[in-house]
RNA sequence: GUCCCCAUCGUCUAGCCCGGCCUAGGACACCGCCCUUUCACGGCGAUAACAGGGGUUCGAAUCCCCUUGGGGACGCCA
């Protein structure tokens, strides 16, 4: 049975990075028939935050994929503690009653690595237990194996076979002085008992996995299936974090731009995977398809922001691929949501504004569009742009609009066919060229000097609206 | 410092495992042209990369080694 998690702590935002192994973990158990569980890492009583957690839960419910189960931490300290004893039980533990170290003071290992500290491996068990009943703080550190030239390996679906020697690996926490289990331990305690077949996570972790190994086989179990991604880094080529570059890094970014959840998740699975047949734009269903670990990189990628523009460009061309093909039925009710929220109050009648939206969206690319560059479909008001003016300003043009007005007004027909022929004929009459009528339409129209064309713009509008704003040009 | 991982256009990538079809393909961005009532879409085109050095081989982007560069881990954070 394929069961696959996705394990965030709750001490900031959702980030970037985190989205996009939670979709990989999502891919693979909806390629392969599994269960996707969310697990709220959240151990670290000091730093978890409710803010942090609600905004983890905002970005995946933004993302709309879904889970199947979700557990918590925090709820399940008794299995950690219980399976540390366990370990301890084995003799593969010991009490460490060392002082936790003091901020900004390192351990003394300048130089070298720290591997354990002196005297408390060796402590005797009479010795370890009594000082443990007299009530000393301890660490519970996991004993590891100092023989010579022994070897940790595990196979990695990305990586291929890792291996380290285990005179390389230090001696991990497995609970605190304060009793609360530590990242490893609890996470490696919920793997074995949630029955988790997959790991698939941050190449940051690759280290730690002989770790993990090591406590997996010490608890009595295979180690599940690894699979680590390459990291999303910044444009300067260091990790992408949330300290050192700030809101750019969560998904809340991408959605409050006005990206579509799907066009997002496309993006970041292009972003150290690909479905190596020059594909690009993918729906879900699509990605599901395609999604295999032979197509994740093992070198890390690049997520193209700056200063200036927190949004990666290829990400935009994305959700504008994605904004103008999908069905103009799903794209709607974004669309009426995003001018809501800006205040705008778009058409009831539903066919009416889908058509709208519609003739307007294959200019736009994001959600964002359609209540700013928008504007005049959904709005009384709307500015008048200095290139539109300029159109308006042609010699000849208001009083040609005007007359175009008064005709339309006569006429019994209000439709793209109709606006179209009385314009043509009004310009032939005149001897004017059509352009001059057009561009002056839209730009009495929409107060812009670009946009869908003219007689779609009229039909969108309305004949009332239309003709009103023709009189007023 | 120790250990682990990585290395193709500015960015995302195909090709690498199983050497020849690679005068290295696609996409974004940028520039030019076409289409066009505008803009966008679309089409066409231009610029742009195998980190360096050694091997192995008739032949290396592809295999091996070294160097360099980058990243990660080394916490009573996750």
């Amino acid at each position: 049975m394929l069961r696959a998690r996705f394990a965030p702590s709750p001490t900031g935002y959702l980030h970037i990075g985190s989205a996009r192994t939670f979709i990989f973990n999502w891919l693979y158990v909806r390629r392969n028939g599994g269960t996707m569980v969310l697990r709220i890492d959240d151990t670290d009583v000091e730093r978890n935050t409710q803010q942090s957690l609600d905004s983890i839960f905002d970005g995946l419910n933004w993302l709309g994929l879904g889970w199947d189960e979700q557990h918590r931490q925090s709820e399940r300290l008794a299995l950690h503690q219980q399976m540390a004893e366990a370990v301890f039980a084995k003799g593969l533990a010991y009490r460490d009653f060392t002082p936790a170290a003091v901020e900004g003071e390192d351990k003394g290992h300048s130089g070298g690595p720290w591997l354990f500290n002196a005297g408390m491996r060796e402590l005797s068990n009479d010795e370890s237990g009594r000082r443990a009943a007299a009530g000393e703080p301890f660490v519970l550190r996991y004993r590891v194996p100092r023989d010579a030239r022994a070897e940790v390996k595990f196979p990695d679906a990305v990586y291929g076979e890792q291996s380290k020697a285990t005179a390389d690996i230090e001696d991990f926490a497995l609970l605190r002085s304060n009793g609360m289990p530590t990242y490893h331990m609890a996470s490696c305690a919920d793997d074995i008992d949630l029955r988790i077949s997959h790991i698939i996570r941050g190449q940051d972790h690759l280290s730690n996995t002989f770790k993990h190994v090591l406590l997996f086989e010490a608890l009595g179990g295979a180690p599940p299936h690894f699979a680590h991604l390459p990291l999303l880094t910044a444009p300067d080529g260091a990790k992408l974090s949330k300290r050192k570059h700030g809101p750019v890094v969560s998904v809340t970014t991408y959605r409050d731009a006005g990206f579509l959840p799907h066009a997002y998740v496309n993006f970041l699975c292009l972003l150290g995977w690909s479905p190596k047949d020059n594909r690009e734009r993918m729906s879900p269903q699509e990605l599901i398809g395609a999604f295999s670990f032979e197509g994740i990189h093992r070198s890390n990628a690049v997520v193209n922001f700056t200063e200036d523009d927190p949004i990666d460009p290829k990400a935009l061309w994305l959700n504008s691929q994605h904004l103008r093909t999908m069905p103009v039925a799903e794209l709607a009710p974004m669309a009426r949501a995003a001018l809501e929220a800006a205040g705008l109050a778009p058409p009831t009648d539903e066919a009416k504004f889908e058509h709208t939206v519609d003739v307007i969206r294959s200019r736009f690319a994001t959600l964002a569009d359609f209540a700013a560059r928008g504007r005049a479909y959904f709005a009384g008001d709307y500015e008048m742009e200095a290139k539109a003016r300029a159109n308006l300003d042609a010699p000849g043009a208001v009083e040609l609009l005007h007359e175009l007005g008064a005709r339309l007004e006569q006429s019994a027909e209000f439709s793209e066919q109709s606006v179209e022929a009385e314009l043509r004929k009004l310009a032939a009459e005149r001897g004017v060229k059509a352009g001059l009528l057009i561009n002056g339409a839209r730009a009495a129209l929409t107060g812009q000097p670009v946009g869908p064309g003219a007689f779609a713009v009229f039909a969108c509008l309305g004949r009332e609206t239309a003709i009103g704003r023709l009189k007023n040009a």
